[in-house]
RNA sequence: GCCCGCUUGGCUCAGCGGUAGAGCACUCGCUUCACACGCGAGGGGUCAGUAGUUCGAAUCUACUAGCGGGCACCA
């Protein structure tokens, strides 16, 4: 078989997938166990009209891992995929694109626009999910949901009439926020405050029957019209005269009272605030307070109504401004203008300016369902964010200060709100038209306009997607879920959604830890956006490094904010291509050899390599899990790039070579084959969570038994199947004394490099070991040494007789190796390397020595770690104690 | 305004109470029979600053500075 020198990952990433999804290894349903344990993970819904970036690559790897870490481990697995409608994103992508045929939206109808979407829908929408499959993200797409689907509609209108019923769902008529372009409100968490440099207007209002005026400030003069109060603090004593006192409005007939309230701030601006209830939050509730009318002068498109005057109905606020400052400054009633920044809000989606308005609504009571969220946090501290800072803390005090959702939206695309309405005009909220007329009573009925608020059925995600309102199979088995990944910008829009629906209506917390990413920046620190078009494609990079690359430089970066860096993607490029050629080795020389997962047994009679490389598998097999069950992804990927590079190429590739390498065959060639290939075998499991192309790809050619987890005997052969490794015992005395072989290569090593030696220039490598233990391990290794330091010769024995014109190095305490290089020593040269060793030891001595000098330390620090400065001070004597003599004998 | 996070070698990041780590970059050597996307050997950091707590602090506390983020009804 011939396996190229460079590993191909688009080679790899063209077949397995399908295979997978074929065979139905995604899905739940693969686990033949009855009594597995169940993990679960809903995907957040990309938008429909969303197409792979950055940030989703990040949560999809991360939840990926998890997956298949859990699937391996024996876990009855669902990662369940779907999309979200995107209410207002989708349907100003199909408007636009009707735009182009010079068509609106009012031009077709409701009926038929809802109908272009799903066809845009059918045709165009859903790039994701193509996308999704070339990450290798291994969801179960049997049970691919749409929030739009009629099931999660169902669920939607459920959750409307028990909410209505129970009186948290209610109609009201209140200020809101109002987008002018999208021509629809907005909630809260939909509009975005943005700094803006702008100005602020003094201008003056008359005082009926006096020559006084009153001086208010204000960011939008246009806004005067609407005037219907002028307020003051009640303890303003520049006021005084003024309380009770009427004020002639001008551009208007109307006369306006002086108010007293507390909410005006004395230090501000002229501390007289103008009140227009109808287009300012503040104002509408100072409104309420003061029973003040509510004069509507800006209408939905942003225009001024009759209601502000003829002079200025018609006009766009902007327009109306200029004039209303243009006709103070004529009456000589515009006392200044000033440079004023401040922040205006703006709509998350359009960036146009919100326009507060007073318009009637379907608001969401959101206070008994924020307590039974406080409730749950405070009981059973659930969720638990991960990381618990500053997550936890920003959830709780938001839940806090919740206020009502407006979740009504003037839209096409979406839930409609089921709520139909008789000619007398009452209100009849039910699931169905069929239900609304047995109610009302009648079939002359109107059903609201309206739309939910994407967000709404998203709310309901972690319990809709598995059949609620019906008690099904999945939602007993599946619900709660496991964990949530998201990005931390919908831990309020979503997140806390979630939770206080799940336990509204599920009784439970809808998942149990929430794993909050961390962000992807440019090279700069920006953040990655469409708009600044700073981002990274990671289909780029897919196609650039490799799916599995790009996955395990998303891995580590877990929940920390981290710049993108591509040289860390083409290092990774190069440890795939290292487990390549570390295969390609493997099965080079596996003639008569094959995987035996019983070659991993480890036992005394075993060389020192081969105990050395099993205990390190089994204790990097438990770090792993440990690492993954703790969210630990940085140090997982650690810890698998330098167990695979470090321990097993650097070293046991290079150890167990001679034997696997031997011409002839022999029980002891095949056992080293078997258990090399056995080895690369369990460190392909470990690695596939998060590298599944080449794992898979290495993994079917491997020869040999390679059994899957029990509970998925039936299946055909995967290393998407096969067991996590658990990690058997651990030999700490073969990983000590393979510490101390590898010490003596590498001092080797160095001599040979700071003395300029060829490979070719053979050596003799003279070892004094005192510890009889010491020279047995040596012994027993002295052709591995010879030929991983290119030595001729390997001379143990108890003192090194070393002649004078050596390099030498100390092993540990009294065990030294030297070099004879006759004519090569330079004797200055050696005793300057050899200062330099001392020196650097005699800073640690000194350090230790203080420490242990000072008495407090004795008498404080626990008595092992006093133990542990005293060894080491003994040794560090030794030791520079063989490095005097060595020095005394090149004089 | 309030709250939070970050500041570790040239770069990107780990570590988070017991002598400073990785990858990349850098230096030197190597066509060593898996891999030059490689092999071997090196150099490089008073862990932002100050003051505390502690026998001991990159690691805990407080403050300061720089950067980033969240929340907030100041017209």
């Amino acid at each position: 078989m011939e396996i190229p020198k460079q590993y191909d990952p688009k080679e790899a990433e063209q077949h397995h997938y399908e295979r997978w999804e074929r065979n139905g290894y995604f899905a739940p349903e693969i686990n033949q166990d009855p009594a597995a344990q169940v993990f679960t993970i809903v995907i957040p819904p990309p938008n429909v009209t969303g197409s792979l970036h950055m940030g989703h690559a990040l949560q999809h790897t991360l939840m990926d891992v998890m997956t298949r870490h859990k699937r391996m481990s024996g876990y009855r697995t669902l990662w369940l995929p779907g999309m979200d409608h995107a209410g207002i994103s989708t349907q100003l992508m199909v408007s636009r694109a009707l735009k182009e045929e010079g068509k609106t939206r009012h031009d077709l109808g409701r009926e038929q626009f809802v109908e272009r979407v799903w066809k845009w829908k059918a045709e165009s929408g859903g790039q994701i999910t193509v996308q999704m499959r070339r990450e290798g993200a291994s969801v179960d797409w049997s049970r691919e949901k749409f929030t739009m689907d009629e099931d999660l509609s169902r669920a939607v209108r459920e959750v409307f009439v028990r909410l209505y019923d129970d009186g948290l769902i209610y109609r009201g008529n209140r200020i809101v926020n109002w987008c002018p372009h999208d021509q629809t409100v907005l909630s809260d968490l939909e509009v975005e405050k943005l700094p803006q440099a702008g100005k602020l207007y003094y201008l003056q209002y008359p005082i009926k029957n006096s020559d006084r005026r009153i001086t208010v400030a204000t960011t939008r003069p246009e806004t005067m019209l609407g005037d219907t109060a002028v307020a003051v603090n009640p303890n303003d004593e520049r006021y005084t005269d003024l309380k009770g006192q009427t004020v002639l409005l001008p551009l208007t007939d109307r006369e306006i009272p002086i108010v007293e309230d507390d909410f005006v701030d004395p230090q501000f601006g002229t501390g007289a605030v103008k009140v227009t209830p109808a287009h300012d939050p503040n104002d509408y509730d100072m409104g309420q307070r003061h029973n003040l009318a509510q004069v509507v002068v800006i209408d939905a498109q942003a225009k001024m109504t009759a209601d502000a005057g003829a002079a200025f109905a018609g006009l766009d606020r902007y327009k109306a401004r200029e004039k209303v400052v243009a006709e103070f400054e004529a009456l000589g009633l515009l006392e200044k203008v000033v440079d004023y920044e401040f922040s205006i809000s703006k709509c998350e989606r359009c960036k146009t300016v919100i326009e507060p308005l007073i318009s009637t609504q379907w608001f969401m009571k959101m206070d008994p369902l924020r307590d039974l969220a406080l409730d749950l946090m405070a009981r059973e501290k659930k969720p638990r964010f991960v990381p618990e800072t500053p997550y936890e803390k920003v959830y709780t005090n938001w839940l806090e200060n919740l206020r009502d959702w407006t979740i009504s939206r003037q839209l096409w695309w979406g839930h409609q709100i089921p709520a139909w309405y008789t000619p007398s005009g009452e209100v009849i909220v039910a699931r169905s038209e069929e239900e609304a007329r047995e109610k009302a009573g009648t079939t002359e009925l109107t059903q609201d306009p309206d739309v939910l608020d994407t967000w709404f059925s998203s709310a309901l995600w972690p319990f809709s997607t598995l059949g609620w309102p019906d008690e099904t199979e999945d939602l007993k088995t599946f619900y709660p879920t496991s964990v949530l990944v998201t990005a931390r910008d919908i831990i309020f829009l979503w997140v806390s959604r979630m939770v206080m629906s799940g336990m509204k209506f599920m009784g439970k917390e809808p998942f149990a830890d929430v794993f909050v990413t961390g962000t992807i920046l440019d090279v700069h620190g920006q953040r990655m956006s469409k708009t600044k078009l700073n981002g990274v494609d990671p289909l780029d990079v897919f196609d650039k490094f490799g799916v599995d690359a790009t996955r395990l430089t998303l891995a580590q970066v877990g929940t920390t904010d981290t710049r993108w860096n591509e040289k860390q993607v083409e290092s990774y490029r190069n440890f795939a291509n290292k487990i390549w050629n570390a295969a390609r080795f493997s099965m080079l020389y596996s003639e008569g050899a094959g995987v035996n997962a019983s070659l991993l047994q480890t036992s005394p009679d075993l060389a020192l390599h081969d105990r050395w490389i099993i205990s390190r598998l089994n204790k990097t097999a438990r770090e792993m899990n440990a690492a993954l069950d703790a969210y630990e992804f940085h140090g997982a990927v650690q810890t698998l790039y330098h167990f695979f590079w470090d321990d097993f190429c650097d070293w046991y590739i290079e150890l167990t070579k001679a034997d696997v390498t031997a011409e002839t065959d022999s029980p002891k060639r095949t056992e080293a084959r078997s258990r090399l290939l056995t080895v690369l075998e369990h460190a392909l499991r470990l690695l596939h969570p998060f590298m599944p192309y080449i794992t898979e790809e290495l993994w079917q050619r491997l020869p040999g038994e390679k059994p899957h987890h029990p509970a998925y005997s039936n299946a055909e052969p995967t290393v998407m199947l096969a067991a996590y490794p658990e990690g058997g015992p651990t030999d700490e005395a073969a990983e000590s004394q393979m510490q101390t072989l590898i010490n003596l290569i590498s001092g080797v090593r160095n001599i040979r490099a700071e003395y300029n030696l060829k490979p070719s220039d053979k050596i003799t490598v003279l070892a004094g070991l005192q510890d009889p233990g010491l020279r047995k391990v040596i012994e027993e290794n002295t052709d591995q040494i010879r030929r991983l330091t290119a030595a001729d010769t390997i001379d143990i024995s108890i003192k090194t007789d070393a002649p004078k014109a050596s390099a030498k190095f100390v092993l540990s305490g009294t065990d030294e190796v030297a070099v004879p290089l006759e004519g090569l020593v330079d004797f200055a040269e050696e005793t300057k390397r050899l200062a330099k060793k001392k020196e650097k030891l005699q800073g640690e001595e000194n350090k230790l020595r203080a420490q242990l000098a000072n008495p407090d330390f004795a008498l404080r620090a626990p008595a092992e770690k006093v133990q542990q400065t005293e060894n080491r001070i003994n040794e560090i004597q030794l030791h520079i104690k063989a490095l005097d003599q060595s020095i005394e004998n090149l004089q």
